[in-house]
RNA sequence: GCCCAUAUGGCUCAGGGGUAGAGCACUUCCUUGGUAAGGAAGAGGUCGUGAGUUCAAGUCUCACUAUGGGCUCCA
């Protein structure tokens, strides 16, 4: 038997360890390596490790369950202390100290019954017994350390040396919000040293691009403890950089056949009872009430493109109509989850409706997720797609959701997009197919969304004259594409850490001038630039001309230029090119032309 | 909302009971420099807010506010 042997994997990859199976087990053997089984099993013996430290340093802590996850493992439990994250390297201490006693992991069977007696005193087991159906119940055994669990784990101690424990967490009993709080340790673990230190240090890169410190360093965006939480202020960098964004998509849903219309920000209550938002979603709603009147302010966009949709009368020559607004919208999110521009309270949605006939939906989804798709490549993004089912509270007929889920799935599998399920995750009057973005550190965000909707029309009895001049309800399609222009250039900013391509940097080029004498030539280009639509900064200020160019390459601009004698009197500029590393010179003239070409780079 | 942590000039941070420090940024002056920090002088904070303990509080206690890490991944 090989001394890095740790477990086994079976056909099905199911993973045995070396305490559960034979003497002879004929299953592929697991080496101590930094494959995903040996990392899960290395991973699971590091979480009992680091309980049963924590048994040493609180002696009355109860445990709950410590699994591996994407990111580690974490084990949830409950002390009377409170443990913050200074206490984390007491407990690291603590884990080395017991590895060198040298602990073999021991594991003896039970029955459930036997368990429930030998736990009896512990209602946290007690609890973790009731989610299990089998009747056999395994214990794992280290010193004097014992934890009921399933498994897999590391024959001893010897194999958990590089580990770190990253954080200190409240977490719910069984994800439960109404149930009691324990507290979560997470940590990660690798099979040597180097791989653990890489992983860190991957950590402390992603820190590096998050969008909340570039978004200061950058000047785009801002909060204010004075005006409230997650509400977020527009810097003139950030503002330009947004209208940009706004620009390219405004000009995207022109071509594609969508009009603009705009809603009011606050509409009457009744409005939000009769399309359902305010029994299933008022309470992240905000009310007001105006001459004795109670008055909702929008969390969306539709009620406002229904009614211009009902103003004039609909023929099905009409169909399918397409309405989009940048629309602001404010939802009361809980206070605990803002975070950054990509969870606020008030943002805007780059929304639309389709209004169409049944028959028209599947075209219509695919042409959206066509669109989806054409957005996310402009930008280089990954991302996945999501098809979520009626939730607990949602309004309509089971049998009007299935036709309307059943569509969604059509429009993809058609196609042959991939997708994974969201059971019970759709919207209150319809399911959706919900695009997912990966940021920098791997964590996905909703952005775009596609739900188709029978109820909203039903409940504002939106109409139109069909062929045969009857009388017939058309279909909305919700969508959204970026989702909103906070959460998506949040991960933009992440996503190239702030080093925009050229059509969206706030600041396209600075200008440096080599002595006073040359800035005139460079405010001239600047104008110039400027009705291309392309803006610029001339960093004339008095600092040494080093310290002029420095300062200017850590902008995250594409292009630094340089103006001295030798341009202004060539009529040329002198390109420190940011993004390709390289410096050239250029004729005003072919400057203008390569910057215009690239700007549009930025049409879809 | 809940658990834990944090909160010092525009930014990054030091100071841990005796009435505030540094670097960068900012202002003025000198320097007019050909590609990553030239020099000098100066201004700016009562230490998130409010209470309390103390002869004395950024410094200790409590509350509040804001920010950060989490709250699906099932022995």
């Amino acid at each position: 038997m090989s001394e890095n042997l740790i477990g086994y994997i079976d056909d099905q990859g199911k993973i045995i360890d070396t305490q559960s199976a034979g003497e002879n087990c004929t299953a592929t053997p697991i080496e101590y390596d930094n494959s995903d089984a040996s990392l899960e099993i290395v991973r699971h013996s590091t979480a009992h490790l680091m309980a049963q430290a924590i048994t040493e340093l609180y002696p009355k802590a109860q445990f709950f369950v410590g699994p591996v996850v994407d990111e580690g493992f974490y084990y949830d439990f409950r002390v009377d202390e409170t443990i913050g994250e200074g206490d984390l390297k007491a407990i690291e201490k603590k884990m080395k100290e017991l590895i060198k006693k040298k602990y073999k992991i021991e594991k003896y069977e039970m029955s459930k019954a036997e368990a429930l007696e030998k736990f009896a005193n512990d209602d946290l087991k007690q609890k973790v017994m009731e989610r299990i159906e089998d009747d056999i119940l395994s214990v794992y055994k280290q010193g004097d350390f014992e934890d009921l669990c399933r498994g897999p784990h590391v024959p001893a101690l010897r194999f958990l040396h590089n580990f770190k424990l990253t954080r200190v967490a409240g977490a719910y009993l069984g994800g439960d919000e109404k149930a009691e709080m324990l507290t979560r340790i997470y940590g990660i673990a690798f099979a040597d040293k180097e791989t653990l230190k890489a992983h860190l240090h991957m950590l402390e890169e992603a820190k590096k691009r998050d969008h909340r410190k570039i978004g200061a360093e950058m000047e785009l965006f801002m909060f204010d403890e004075s005006a409230g939480p997650g509400l977020p202020f527009w810097m003139p960098k950030g503002a330009k950089l947004r209208y940009k964004l706004e620009s390219i998509l405004h000009k995207a849903h022109l071509t594609r056949g969508y009009e603009p219309v705009r809603g009011p920000e606050i509409l009457k209550a009744d409005m939000w009872r009769t399309s359902g938002h305010y029994a299933c979603y008022g309470e992240n709603m905000y009310l007001t009430t105006i001459d004795e009147q109670e008055y909702g302010i929008k969390p969306m966009n539709c009620l406002g493109h229904i009614q211009v949709f009902k103003q004039t009368p609909k023929s099905y020559r009409d169909l399918p109509l397409k309405y989009y607004e940048y629309g602001v919208v404010h939802r009361h999110e809980k206070s605990g989850v803002l975070h950054g521009l990509f969870r606020v309270r008030e943002f805007t949605q780059d929304d639309a409706h389709i209004f169409c006939e049944p028959d028209q939906i599947a075209a219509e989804v695919l042409e959206v997720v066509e669109f989806v798709d054409s957005v996310m490549k402009l930008f280089g993004f990954e991302y996945s797609m999501e098809v979520a089912t009626k939730p607990e509270k949602a309004i309509g007929e089971d049998a009007v959701w299935d036709v309307a889920t059943q569509g969604l799935k059509d429009a993809l599998d058609g196609n042959n997009l991939p997708y994974t399920i969201d059971e019970g995750g759709g919207a209150f009057y319809g399911p959706k197919i919900d695009i997912k973005i990966t940021d920098a550190i791997g964590r996905k965000w909703q952005c775009g969304t596609i739900q188709v909707d029978f109820n909203l029309p039903e409940r504002f009895e939106v109409e139109y004259v069909a062929a045969d001049n009857s009388r017939k309800q058309p279909v909305m399609i919700h969508r959204a594409i970026l989702g909103s222009f906070e959460r998506f250039i949040g991960i933009l900013t992440e996503h190239y850490a702030g080093e925009f391509p050229f059509f969206l940097a706030p600041t396209q080029i600075i200008f440096v001038p080599i002595s006073d004498s040359h800035a005139d030539y460079a405010y001239g280009l600047k104008k110039k630039l400027l009705l291309e639509g392309i803006d610029s900064e001339v960093y004339d200020k008095n600092d040494s001309l080093n310290k002029r160019v420095r300062n200017a390459e850590k902008q995250r601009v594409p292009y630094v230029v340089i103006v001295g004698d030798e341009e202004v009197k060539n009529n040329t500029v002198a390109i420190r090119d940011r993004r390709n590393k390289e410096q050239y010179n250029l004729t005003q003239d072919e400057f203008m032309v390569k910057l215009t070409k690239q700007l549009q780079e930025g049409k879809i």
